[in-house]
DNA sequence: ATTTCACCGGACATTCGCATCCGTTGATAC
DNA sequence: GTATCAACGGATGCGAATGTCCGGTGAAAT
């Protein structure tokens, strides 16, 4: 027992940061709750594989940026902020990780736009605005279902 | 002078690592070349804005994936191993950060699939097609264009 | 042949995301 | 009031990704 469990791996194309998975982990398990419940760190770390000290820390900035509520004590825990279709998933990345996504060059250029575009910037714009409008039409409403969209 | 230049940012949902970036803002230089010119590395940290020692070790890696060919001494530097448009995106990837994005499950499961899926599977399998199926339909022939398709 | 040039490749340094630890705070149970 | 519980938040450690350095190798110019 006490098995390590898996925690992220590392070098590769990961789309999300470990922390960022590890927030929609918790999240995920926190929506298919019942409305109000509390669930401790130390269960959500059960149920999820994540690192109990860590997810504490995550779970933390969620509450501080309003995704999370959380209660001390005795019968306390968190519990999600909202229902879960009013929690987006771009809420939750710029919780943990803010991310400043949205108008960054790959070229590392100040100033890129279609106007002034670096050499990259249509095939980067293209899967920039994919992830973005994936990010912000997602919610945790979504997730454990059969993917109907 | 010698102005630091733009590294890569820290903490941001990033989609690609920061060394996946500059191989695509390596190649996409090189792709602009005329068929066969050499570009020596220094020149292409110039024009990048990567660190030339790292980009150095960058470039070195995709000559030994096949993506580039280079030759030493007088008039050496670095070429495209192939014309722009048989070079995927995808190579790119595997080539400077191995990425066995494909079957990785968001909540760490060993196995995860539609039969035994985790609560992420479906909003994370789409996201992920989408990356892959970009990744493996982008070439550079497409860099510096206006985004046709 | 010698010099110069530019890639090669490994050793080393730094930075940051990930992870752990521990004392503090506030709420509930008794 | 006291004890217990669980979130809070700062301090610290670790390892991978990033970034630097330098001697070596092979090709071209003279």
């Amino acid at each position: 027992m006490a098995r390590p469990l898996p925690q992220v791996s590392t070098h590769s194309s990961r789309l999300l940061t470990g922390t960022a998975e590890y927030a929609l982990r918790a999240l995920a398990e926190l929506a298919v709750c019942a409305p109000g419940e509390m669930v401790r760190t130390v269960d959500l770390a059960k149920r999820t594989g994540v690192p109990e000290a860590y997810l504490a820390k995550v779970l933390r900035r969620l509450v501080s940026h309003d995704v999370l509520r959380a209660t001390k004590g005795h019968g306390g825990g968190f519990a999600l902020a909202r229902p879960p279709d009013r929690i987006r998933f771009v809420e939750v990345l710029e919780a943990v990780d803010s991310m400043p996504l949205a108008n960054r060059c790959a070229f590392g250029r100040p100033s890129c736009s279609s106007h002034d575009p670096c050499p990259l910037h249509p095939v980067w714009t293209q899967l920039k605005d994919t992830f973005l409008e994936w990010a912000r039409n997602t919610t945790l409403a979504d997730v454990g279902r059969p993917l109907v969209r």
